[in-house]
DNA sequence: TATGAATGAGGATTCATTCAT
DNA sequence: GATGAATGAATCCTCATTCAT
């Protein structure tokens, strides 16, 4: 797949290197071929973008809404989006690009924005449920989620590019913030 | 200054359209002025950023080991980092950049990984001051920086892009993260 | 096509004139079309070079095989080469270049020599057949050939530059060392 | 002396590839004082190929007449010039590009002409005088020059760029060409 | 639908030359 | 006389896109 073949370009060599005769010899076709599937090239790079961080929180919001303790469903959305895992990584590099592009680019901002929205919802409902059900404090559900998902987010950017938080401190990090935030003592 | 122009155009249109011709144009000189001094644009690029957010965070990590209380410490690096200032702005963006390029490229990786020790250095600083002095309860001061900054950091992200997260929303949520960790009952 | 068009441009204005402009606007295609064919610029001068020098001495060689007098054959090799047609005026002038140039590139310098052993290896086969069948004295032939190269070379530099040598004197000069040294008197 | 900078860095790389930087640095000033004294770098490489051969022969021809004997005139004109010193080396390596270039250029091949005419002029004088004074067989001195000559720069060519022909065959076969046909028996 | 040759605008970079200091 | 920063034309090359087959 085109799409696929896009992804892994943007996620090895960034946004900036990915071109169409890199990818188009991903799908061993010819350029020609690629353009006549997507006659723009920033298109393709967008949707490339878009659709592939989507796949990868909607996957990972299914599987944790499928869970029935709100504890189990927050642990599988940070087990899963942590970058030490090649997939996990990779959409963290995706999410990088869109980041950057989004700063200069108002339709690319709209879209992660709504993507952003879905991520955090997911947050909010494990931790709303905890509430409701008794199993975490009765914080404010909004503000939590909107303290989780940001010191997730800038933990594991970190994380991603190597630098000077470790896999293994965002996770304890962030654990320890639901254990002391969250879970009555 | 060819290296201010440099930022500047980075910070509006992106790495990816930072062309040597624009930033010539910015400083009223010729692309064979540009390269005189700058042989290679990439070199020039990855100065911009490394220099542009090295300025930054040593003005305002100058600005608040000069106090003397660390809660003040704590609240000038938030303030004048929050991006609703066009400088702070402009910061986070190179920020972002330097950070989706990291991701794909060691060496710089490598120069981003050494500001960001010094960036959270000042907010270990910070917190240890306080710790020492009985302002501030008496935390684990590395995982305390760890976990701050990188709140703050995800937050400002998202701020940064018009996303899902206002200025106003950051700043709350960092400075009750202070109050209800750092500061005594 | 592009090596001809190469070629002829080379002859004309010399290896460090030739640029990728003029020798498109030669074949009335665009830059970008001849970079699509020819990657590399240097990469296609090279090969102008070699291909053109290759196939003035091919076609001669196999003129000369063709004879089954050894003195016609050597007659032939040195009446096709003489500067005096726009031809043989181009190849001496892509040689001049091509010597040029491999005094300072080892690998232009590995093509050469194995070209020259070719143009050498049909003058010592002529010699080799004509002392064989006692039409030509008993001489080393090697050294011979060696000494009839070496002589035809100089001259025909000096004349195809239009220098102190003619093409007359040049022609005069190499059938009188034949007749001279392996004419048995 | 900025012009031997020029022979220097034109021997090593190429008359196409020596730049006014490269010279300039060679002779550790500016390429504003580089340009001050010589306006047009054209005409300073011209100057460099046109110095650089003329002091060479110069020297040689002075050298070779010295000698009483019109023998060891040939060997002082050969012996000096075989390109296996590095001096002889680079005035090959010179008048390579000094052809190359004549070969284009009108007013190149008007000065080269003069040059290889005084060269020639040392071989003619040595065998004028060897046949005057009964040293040498009753030859056409001029055909023996050119003869000698062209068979001399042939071989030497070859030499020079290290190809086919080594520099001890080039040696032996301009020596033994003197033998067999100067040479009484 | 798939191709890939052709395109040409746009990229960085090189370079000889100019000129104020 | 010497400098070296400034210049801008010219270089090769990259690239998304077009289009006839």
């Amino acid at each position: 797949m085109i799409l696929e073949a896009a992804k892994a370009v943007i996620a090895e060599v960034g946004l900036g290197r990915a071109t169409a005769r890199e990818i188009a010899a991903r799908c061993d076709i010819s350029t020609g071929t690629l353009t006549h599937h997507f006659p723009s090239m920033d298109d393709l790079l967008v949707e490339a973008l878009r659709s592939g961080s989507k796949e990868f929180t909607d996957r990972n919001l299914r599987a944790a809404d499928a869970e029935p303790r709100a504890h189990d469903r927050l642990l599988i959305l940070i087990e899963t989006a942590l970058p030490d895992k090649p997939e996990a990584l990779r959409n963290w590099r995706l999410w990088l690009e869109y980041w950057a592009r989004a700063a200069h680019d108002p339709a690319l901002a709209a879209l992660h924005s709504e993507r952003y929205r879905e991520w955090r919802g997911g947050f909010e409902r494990a931790i709303g449920e905890g509430v409701a059900t008794g199993e975490f404090n009765r914080v404010d559900v909004a503000l939590a989620a909107r303290e989780l998902v940001g010191l997730f987010d800038g933990l594991c950017i970190e994380a991603a590019i190597g630098g000077q938080v470790t896999v293994r401190e965002a996770r304890e990090i962030t654990l320890n913030w639901i254990d002391s935030r969250l879970i009555p003592a």
